[in-house]
DNA sequence: GAGCATTCTTGCCATTTGGCAAGGAGGGGT
DNA sequence: ACCCCTCCTTGCCAAATGGCAAGAATGCTC
């Protein structure tokens, strides 16, 4: 299960070299999902975080009715992590669960106080992954508003194909903000469109 | 300018004790803005990070037909910052303006590295900013997906009414993911409820 | 392969929201 | 006091989306 990969990611960004890289893999832990197993559960506190190399997951909330909302999904080379829950130690309000067979690294809390408090190029690494999760959601709230849901669908579809194939419509229509009977109507007028 | 309020909102999340607050808030800037005042315009990279003690501030950003969308409303106590732009040296894609007269205290993004690296305490103070901002944003999202925008002005004049009292309609309308057509209609059911 | 459950699609109609344009209400400057 | 400008409201109709329910399609289990 390599570790190459985990230390390429760790790279990835730019702000920790390969020695470097080395050294802060070897304080994660190779972690597998099954299909449909849960990495967290609502109501428990995130103890780890998920460094993904293979596979799909989806994090969700459940709103007053007890509907699930997808709020992410999450894929290889990206982190799967509920931010509140993991870093101030407070009851998740979220599940996440495995859409596929997954492989990764993870990291837990006290680990990762560890390198964040240690090592200044973690330091630089770990903020950049919260840097860019803000950025990312900010910008769907920005599509979520200024957008319709047809060009939201459009977009997830060019950008990241394979979500499609490993989430059911019902995941994708609420990540995307609407229900899954509007998102069946969309997806036949764009299936139109481009033939 | 009173510096026990920017040692005030150090100590308030409780990872910064008394005397560190002293230390630390050595770093800072007073800094003053007068209404409709820009602390950060489209395009720039954002040099600064701004803790209000009394004012308000929104974000906005532009839609492709140039319509502005406020992403942001930012009151005393509370961090005025573009993410993305400070943290990652890019241009912004969104505007800081002063909603009213302002004080505060600002960090450059030297003087907040300087800290980041050399105090662990400030080191958790800034990672609780973000975190707390994201969760922030993502409670959002979630409205957005899960209540019509009848319940998201409601939940608005509720948690801050002060707000309602310095932006424009235009400006909530656009924050709450409505036109301010819409706005005023919501508005107008809204008040006869509770007369 | 039959049966069952889940997912996806579709029709019908209600609700929410948008777009446009006209009018009204304030506020500030001269 | 007058004018001008911006902000807010409102009426009319169109577009987008939701809710419900019935059917197709798919996949899983036994």
């Amino acid at each position: 299960m390599s570790q190459e990969k985990l230390q390429h990611f760790l790279q990835s960004t730019g702000v920790i070299n390969a020695g470097q890289a080395q050294e802060v893999a070897a304080y994660f832990t190779p972690r597998t999902l099954l299909r449909q197993e849960l990495l967290l559960r609502t109501g428990q506190i995130s103890q780890e975080y998920l460094l993904l190399t293979s596979g799909y997951v989806r994090a969700f909330a459940c709103d007053p009715e007890g509907l699930e909302v997808t709020t992410a999904f999450t894929g290889p080379g990206q982190v799967a992590l509920e931010v509140s829950s993991f870093f101030t130690r407070v009851p998740s309000l979220e599940t996440i669960q495995a859409l596929t067979d997954c492989e990764g690294w993870t990291l837990t809390h006290e680990q990762m106080n560890q390198l964040f408090h240690g090592r200044p190029e973690f330091r630089e690494f770990g903020r950049g992954v919260l840097v860019r999760g803000f950025a990312a959601l900010k910008n769907r709230m920005l599509e979520m508003i200024t957008t319709t849901a047809a060009v939201r669908y459009d977009r997830l579809l060019a950008a990241s194909p394979e979500i499609l194939q490993h989430a059911s419509l019902k995941m994708v229509a609420s990540y995307l903000g609407v229900t899954d009977t509007s998102l069946s109507r969309i997806r036949k007028v764009s299936s139109q469109k481009e033939g």
